[in-house]
DNA sequence: TGATAATTGTTATGGACCATATCAAATATC
DNA sequence: GATATTTGATATGGTCCATAACAATTATCA
């Protein structure tokens, strides 16, 4: 990749290479050699999300391991416990799950028989979604061990109280940035 | 896809397509024909993490648009400009990084002048990381506007001190979940 | 010393997730 | 009844994440 020296739109100076060695020599085997600083860092609110967001889906997963759900599956089928009737771009849409890609979800979770797709009587275009009696129960397993193993985990992490306070800036945020 | 009606491990009855149809028809039109019931979803600590995150993010991009920054790539430029000297494997650790999905960002970085790899001279199998002239310019700018379109947008939506309280909170996660 | 192991940056590759265009069937609109 | 819209679906491409493998270099240690 060919770079010519004079092309760059701003007024800065061009790149200098030698000027970058040497101020790269002053800093050859510096540092404490061990724990870097992360700096103005831990203080960006996306970096800590992002990693937070990280931590708990690891926890769900492990948590789900003997029921095999993913944090997007569980949300589906709750979603659907709690509206059942529902076509297939309403659940979609309202977990901000784009249509086409909501298609092999929901044939993976038809193929383990959690979930089926009805042709809707009143629009023949559209699949109802429901639960199985196996997806229901699957579901009340997966709410119990999210409550005592994951969110319990959360509790005794920051408290009921500290808890709550979280999930109502969070939902500020999702719903108001 | 055929699934054999009898190859079911657990003790439960077989899914029986006529049974789910017959639930499906109690169903059939139901609902209040408008917004869907998000139900427990809302307390779940993943789901609502998630979608902030995500907003998070996306407001980011905006307020980054003029400098074509995105998250990941500030977070490299802060990192490297707090510890320059360091080599990639050690950047890209602390970010989490893996070291092969590494080379592609700098790749982009170096190609804009952002950053540098120079050969160190005490371990010639690995490359030093410094920020150029440019790239330390950029990361000013940048630093200008995440803090005055940024996270001035969160402290006017939370308050300061919930901010704040904020950060604390998604850290010790991060950190001790 | 010299043979072997470990490390660094890199490439190749595959999976998961996300986004767009497009299609046939069914329905809505006019 | 012609046209437009909606629904589920397919194809496809992009980004991010994870693993294996490789050459060059350095560390280990017999």
């Amino acid at each position: 990749m060919t770079v010519s020296k004079t092309s760059e739109k701003s007024s800065e100076k061009p790149a200098d290479p030698a000027k970058v060695r040497k101020d790269a020599a002053e800093v050859q085997g510096q540092g404490p050699g061990e724990a870097l600083q992360l700096g103005e860092l831990s203080e960006q609110l996306g970096y800590v999300l992002k990693r937070a967001q990280l931590k708990v889906f690891e926890n769900f997963l492990r948590c789900m391991a003997s029921l095999q759900l993913t944090p997007a599956q569980f949300s589906v089928l709750l979603l659907v416990e709690k509206n059942p009737g529902r076509n297939q771009t309403e659940i979609a849409s309202t977990l901000g799950i784009l249509r086409p890609n909501f298609v092999a979800m929901l044939d993976n979770l038809e193929s383990r028989d959690l979930c089926a797709r009805i042709r809707s009587t009143n629009d023949r275009r559209s699949h109802i979604l429901v639960l199985t009696d196996k997806g229901k129960a699957v579901l009340a397993r997966a709410k119990k061990l999210v409550a005592t193993k994951h969110e319990a985990r959360l509790n005794e992490l920051l408290g009921p109280s500290n808890r709550e306070a979280l999930l109502g800036m969070l939902s500020k945020i999702a719903n108001e940035f």
